[in-house]
Formats: structure tokens, sequence, C-alpha cells
DNA sequence: CAGTAGTTCTCTCAAACGATCAGATTTATA
DNA sequence: TATAAATCTGATCGTTTGAGAGAACTACTG
């Protein structure tokens, strides 16, 4: 079997590539999958061919970014860490900060996706939020009392990630650029005492 | 002077109350002036009269939403009150987070914003944000060094508003509608916990 | 009561959209 | 070398989009 390209797992990998940033920058609805296929150098007519329409390629593109997520990353830490083992937290938190923001484009898809219940939203938490959140929720330390749970988690998300999940508007409003080193140090510390004021 | 209609301000606020919540929902592109116009119980073509186009309308939407917010809520008081008055810091949370509860269309619009930099959020930040950005940095307390004022803007308004901003995803992903009286005020204790323990 | 200006509505248009398809092209297999 | 399978392109379909032109309507003026 064969084709144009020497393997149709290469171009498929080209399109998500593409796919991935556009989602991202002009929302679900705001990209157009002529403007995919010409950043992926392909056709048009090529995204139905091996996605078979617009959602299927939100799809692989939500698993392709979740993958990278793993590869890299390595699951949620945030609380396991500094509970079980006695780490820094403000290492984790800096951690995960930095992935934030050198892959801007998984947040801005769970935001989006957050937005209203749809197909999408639904296929992102049933296969990628949940497993992360059920991990965080049973890694809460015992005092804390169950209901908590949900508070906790988008605090902590909240006040750790929203400073990057808009990175345009951070730096017009306060002339901080968010994707600094400096920027990025400052606000594990400065989260880290927040919510660990105990470990320092 | 006069028209199908008794006044044209009646109209305009006809298709502003229908505009708010069809941006807030399905965001600018996603929402089409067809929709907006049906909700509004007038036709499409009478948008681009009242408002030059989609952009525009979309900035007296904005103007609208704060124009609400003003009346409604009397500016920012989360650091004012608590600093200077002694009040329960957890009270002005509490009101805050009512308020963002009963209009959610607000932090939509402000979220949706922040994903680009386009004309769009520059009017939002420059006309509504940055005004209240500044009031809030004029009054951290004075021990703070200045350079950490963005993040506890965005620390603190991401804790206290992220699980309010995705409401659909919270109730699917964890159980809890964030709309109920029980979530806020548990929210706002926990809030209150972290940004102001010396005040219990 | 006629005239006029301001307002509302209908109809239409070009552009862009997602999706589909026939056929060309390349590779793998026999 | 022949054949089948996989890959890719380009054209096209039916819809929906934002915007605009001009008619229809209403209230005010003289």
């Amino acid at each position: 079997m064969g084709g144009h390209n020497i393997s149709g797992v290469e171009t498929r990998l080209q399109i998500l590539d593409a796919a991935i940033p556009t989602f991202s920058e002009r929302g679900f609805v705001g990209a157009s999958t002529r403007e995919i296929a010409k950043r992926a150098g392909t056709s048009q007519g090529l995204l139905t061919y091996h996605f078979k329409n617009k959602d299927e390629l939100w799809f692989a593109a939500a698993d392709r970014l979740f993958e990278v997520m793993e590869e890299e990353f390595g699951g949620l830490d945030l609380v396991e860490a500094p509970a079980n083992q006695g780490e820094a937290p403000i290492d984790n938190l800096r951690k995960f900060m930095r992935f934030s923001v050198k892959h801007p484009h998984l947040l801005k898809f769970v935001i989006e996706g957050g937005r209203e219940r749809n197909k999408r939203s639904e296929y992102l938490i049933d296969k990628h939020v949940r497993p992360m959140y059920e991990k965080f929720r049973d890694l809460l330390p015992d005092f804390l009392p169950a209901e908590f749970a949900p508070h906790v988690f988008y605090g902590l998300m909240g006040a750790c990630l929203t400073m990057f999940s808009v990175p345009a508007e951070c730096e017009y409003l306060t002339g901080l650029d968010p994707h600094s080193d400096a920027a990025i140090d400052r606000h594990a510390q400065f989260i880290a005492q927040l919510f660990f004021p105990h470990v320092n």
C-alpha cells in the first residue's frame, strides 16, 4: 500500500500540528478547515480523508495535546509530591507553570471547552480532565472536608493558570510578559506561599 | 420621527439584551447576527442599522454589561474595604462571586477577550478593565513589592472566578453546581482563608 | 392634511464555510 | 509487470455568514 507521502501517519501529524494552534487561536468555530490545510501545506479535502469531519479533527488534536503533556510533564503531581515526599511545592508549581507557558494550546482547549457543554467539552472532560481531577482529589489531605475538593481544585488551577491563559491581555494590561522566566518564578513563589505557607 | 417600533432606543436595548447572552454562549465568531436578531424579535438587517457592524454591536454589548456592573456592584472593593475599614473580606468576596454568578456573561466577555489580542480585547481592556486593575493595584498593601501586583491580581481573580467561568464543566466534572448558594459561600470562605488568613 | 425626516423591514448579494466526490498519483503487493 | 490499495488534489455542492440597497412605515411639522 502507499500514497504520495511515505505514510499517512506522517501527514496526519502535520495536519494535527497545524490544527492545534489554529483551534487554540481562533476557537473551534473560528478555525476554518481551509486555514488548517494551508498551514499544514496540504489540501482542504485531505482533512476529511484523514479525519471524518471537523469534530473528529478537534478530538484528535486534543488527544495529541494530552499525549504530549503525558510524555513531557508526566501527570499532575502538584499535591502528591509535597504531601508525600516533602518536596518543595514551589518546584512542582514552577514545573506546572512552565509547561503551561510552553504549551499554551492545551490550556486554551480546556478553557474553550468549558465555555458551554457540547460533545467536545464532554469528550475532553471524560477522556482527559476527569482522570486528572480524581487523582488530584484523592491526594488532598485528610483534614480537608470532601466537599471542598472542587473549590481547592478550581482555586488552585485558577490562581496558577489564569495569568498564562490570557498572556496578550496580561502584557497589554500590566506590562508584564507572563512568558518570561522572571514572571513564572515570581508567580510560582506567590502561589506556593499562598497555598503552602507552612512549607517555607 | 417614528418607525415600526415605538422608539429606536427600545429596539437598541432589545438587541443588546439578545446580543449579550448570544456572544457569551457562542463567542464572537460563533454568534450569528441572525440568531441575535431572532432572539431580539427583530430582523437581521436591523442590526446593521442600529450598530454599524458586528464589531460595534459587540462593543455596545460590552459597554452595556459594564454599565450594569457599575450600577449593581459599584466597583471592585475587594481590597479597599478590608484594608481600610476592617470589614470581613469574606463578605466582599461573596458579594463579588454572587455578582459573577448572577451575570456570567461579563466574565465570558472578558475571558474570550483575553484569548487573542484584537480590537475587541483592546477596547475592553482600555475602556473597562484597566481602570479596575489600576484601582486594585493602588490599594495593595505597602509591604508588597510593586512587581507582585500582576501576580496578586491574576492569582486572586483566577482563584475567585475560574470555577464560575466554566459552570457547565464544573458541574459535569465534580458534580457541584457553582450557581448554588452553598457553593458560592464555600468558595468565598476558602478563598478568604487563603488570601486573608490573618483576618479570621 | 400634505410633506418630510427618521425609523424599520424585506430582499438580495458576494464571500466563506464544511463536506463530498471523481479522478489522478504514488506505493505496496503478487 | 500487473493489480490493488492508499493517498492526494482540485472542483463543486448546498448552507450560512455579514453587509448593504431600497422600499415601506410611522410620527412629527407646518
